[in-house]
RNA sequence: GGAGAGCUGGCCGAGUGGUCGAAGGCACUUCCCUGCUAAGGAAGCAUACGGGCUUAAAUCUGUAUCGAGGGUUCGAAUCCCUCGCUCUCCGCCA
């Protein structure tokens, strides 16, 4: 949610950085939202103040024993303008919230200015793809031998799952180990575990809700919408919600295994084979709470966090600053980090690392206390560090070989009992 | 799933219709006293949203908030209804 402050007070400047990013705010619906709300808010407050000191001097006139029967008749019709008024200002303001809650993040200045991906800025490249002397496979074919079953997945769930089995789950989960592992005793983040099914409150706080709906699962439980997290970005920055944490707090730094699940409303048709998309994959998660003066600090601490994984993996990434039309409804900066995969002979998204700065602070409410004793909204940032899903496939296309068989990275092989690959059976 | 108890400010905890945004305590901040890693005294100390003044801040002022929502009333932390959550016991389970 942007500062409505700073809409009331330079609001061309708020309309012009949000046309930068592909959305259209009306200025004018907006300004008589607010005039409407200040006239109503203004009448309310006026009404409610003569009630109160009205009721007041009823209470001392009556612990006088004065007649009261003069101040009642005064005070006999406000109760019902006092209705009339407070109702119609709380569908101003609700009319005003549901503005305020649909519109996206500001982009930082840095941000390049385009319309879709192909505007991105191609910010560093490490690692030199390998060259094949023989025909590289995708990571289904690659997999399917080694249990990568998209088969069983379709028949149990449907489309988008996959099952899997044997040397290739273990590979998954030694994945995850290794990323989770990598975040906590090198990068300094707490592990947690968070629920995967949540509140509409806690989607809202993160900005899922209400305007992406369509892109989560939910289901009833007990007369509540509840919904399965899309991310757990969702679950570790709530977890500062409605609350003002003292400044020596600061930093927190929160990372999580769990997996995530999406509808992909809109994405029919893309990646429809293999495991990139998926309605159901593992993440491993960073999020930091920070001081204001400290996120685009931070920003560039979790990228390294993220490729540090990339680098130890030994893949081949580049990584990107994502343009204003390309990012999230909550970001001010995205960086993305993109893997090479061999058999698309491209880069694909494998981390997304954005800065929210106050966006979803302001939604959760997560404050924290100045040094001036002044509270203020804390900044919060997400990444993925990374998705356990698509580095395995990462791993299937780099690693492969052509008896069929697949390397195993070598940080992953104390994860693997020592295995050095995986092999046909 | 059943029965009971509870939900008040950063924390603890009073408060069953009227000068209650809320006693008291702890913590915290400032000052005084004291000369030693302590004690005593004074004052301050919630959040949000408006309005006035202002370059701005400070200040002034209004409103709302005692789990949430609704109701009764001139007036609700206090009474009524609905919901949520927490705890204890029982049942069930991993």
């Amino acid at each position: 949610m942007l500062d409505i402050q700073q809409l009331r007070s330079d609001l061309d400047s708020v309309v012009s950085q949000l046309k930068k990013r592909g959305f259209e705010f009306n200025p004018a619906a907006f300004t008589t939202l607010e005039q409407e709300r200040k006239i109503a808010q203004t009448n309310t407050e006026a009404l409610q103040a003569k009630r109160n000191a009205a009721s007041k001097s009823i209470g001392i006139a009556k612990a006088k024993g004065e007649d009261v029967s003069a101040i009642m008749v005064e005070v006999a019709g406000l109760g019902e303008q006092l209705k009339a008024g407070e109702a119609q200002l709380t569908e101003i303001q609700e009319q005003l919230k549901n503005l305020m809650l649909n519109v996206p993040n500001l982009p930082h200045d840095s941000v390049p200015q385009g319309k879709d991906e192909a505007a991105n800025v191609e910010v560093r490249k490490v690692g030199t793809p390998r060259s094949f002397d023989f025909a590289v496979k995708d990571h289904t074919d690659v997999g399917a031998p080694l249990g990568l079953d998209f088969e069983t997945g379709i028949k149990l769930s449907g489309a988008r799952f996959t099952f899997m089995r044997g040397g290739i789950a273990k590979l998954h989960r030694a994945l995850a180990q290794f990323m989770l592992d990598t975040q906590t005793e090198q990068h300094g983040y707490t592990e947690c575990y968070t629920p995967y099914l949540v509140n509409a409150e806690t989607l809202l706080g993160t900005g899922q809700l209400p305007k992406f709906e369509a892109d989560l699962f939910g289901m009833m439980h007990s007369e509540a919408k509840m919904y399965l997290i899309p991310t757990s970005e969702v679950t570790l920055t709530n977890t500062v919600r409605d609350k003002i944490v003292p400044l020596e707090a600061l930093p927190i730094k929160l990372t999580a295994h769990t997996p995530c699940f999406r509808s992909e409303a809109g994405s029919y048709g893309k990646d429809t084979k293999g495991m990139i998309r998926q309605h159901q994959f593992d993440k491993v998660e960073m999020v930091q709470i920070v001081h204001p003066d400290k996120s685009y600090e931070a920003l560039e601490d979790m990228v390294c966090h993220a490729e540090n994984i990339l680098q130890a993996l030994e893949l081949p990434y580049r990584m990107v600053s994502l343009c204003t039309g390309d990012m999230g409804f909550g970001a001010a900066k995205t960086y993305d980090l993109e893997v090479w995969l061999p058999a698309q002979n491209t880069y694909r998204e494998i981390s997304s690392v954005s800065n929210c700065e106050a966006f979803q602070a302001r939604r959760l409410q997560a404050r924290f206390r100045s040094a001036q004793g002044k509270t203020e909204f804390v900044h919060t940032l997400n990444g993925s560090g990374l998705a356990v899903g698509r580095t395995l496939v990462a791993v299937l296309e780099n690693y492969q070989n052509v008896d069929g068989s697949v390397t195993i990275p070598k940080v992953l092989q104390p994860y693997m009992g020592g295995l050095a690959a995986l092999k046909l059976s």
